[in-house]
DNA sequence: GTTGAAATTGATAAGCTGTCTCAAGATAGT
DNA sequence: ACTATCTTGAGACAGCTTATCAATTTCAAC
């Protein structure tokens, strides 16, 4: 297997993500596995997604994956800080965390649909917050929970 | 047992609800009993609750009332409009409605300090996306993560 | 107050997510 | 290539919530 010097050019978006991954694992002793890079991958590709939905979609490139399998990887995504965990109704949503700027949700508890929205004002307000307390955000969740049009008849 | 014209005065802070239950009852053939009198007269002194806890807390009363009609009851009171669902961890916990406290939170990712905050001009702002997605808010999670002055150095 | 149809309860079985176990296999430093 | 270590896959397992069903309670009509 030839090894390149990454950095260059032809590589896809996934790149920087991927580095993340690398650098997490190399700092942990983990190693970097065929399953963790078609899941990264995959996951990429999408706003968020349930270790369910994962493994049916997988499921064509590799039918032997298993569901375990998934929900580790998802998970140290998380603690990579490439992912972020969600719980909504039973299941868990692991959400693409490099997709900011999208990083709102307005959830329906009726039926379970996720508007994403961004507003820069409730942004700035946020910021205004944390300077007022002496802090310096990182990163934010902000759910807004309600019916949606349909689920009020 | 005597019955008493209700309404009059002598009624403790539950009536509200109480009475909200009772339309709510009424409106889908459904019945008022000493269960859910009493889980509701005890959901109604906390802010929130998970099932679980009622379920130790009501043994002391009711040593046979069971887990079952706890889930039955809470997610009735949701149903009502009294109490709210949500998940955190792996566990549902039932938020008291009337107790319109305001959770956001600006959170240290180095030492762990929580503070708390309110701010109207985000929830206005909130309001004004929710109304924009067709959606009436129900209830919402704001959460501020990042370093706080002395975690700064 | 009795009566009776319909709803509710309690105990437990079953279901659903997500994690743990462990033998077999893959990875990466030497 | 060798070997210690990590990872995987399959299923068992655990925690939380809902479904089942016979026995009981409610409530509206007598």
């Amino acid at each position: 297997m030839g090894v390149f010097h990454a950095g260059t050019h032809a590589m896809s978006k996934t790149l920087k993500e991927m580095d993340v991954l690398r650098q997490h694992l190399a700092k942990h002793q983990l190693k970097l596995t065929r399953q963790r890079e078609l899941i990264l991958t995959a996951f990429l590709r999408q706003e968020h997604v349930t270790a369910e939905t994962m493994y049916h979609q997988l499921a064509k490139k590799d039918p032997h994956l298993g569901l375990a399998t998934i929900y580790r990887t998802l998970n140290l995504f998380c603690e990579a800080g490439i992912a972020q965990a969600r719980h909504f109704g039973t299941q868990t949503q692991y959400d693409n965390i490099s997709h900011k700027g999208h990083h709102d949700h307005l959830i329906c508890t009726g039926c379970g649909t996720i508007v994403e929205f961004e507003n820069c004002e409730i942004e700035r307000l946020q910021e205004e917050v944390a300077t007022k307390n002496g802090f310096v955000i990182q990163t934010h969740r902000l759910e807004l929970y309600g019916l949606c049009a349909r689920c009020r008849h």
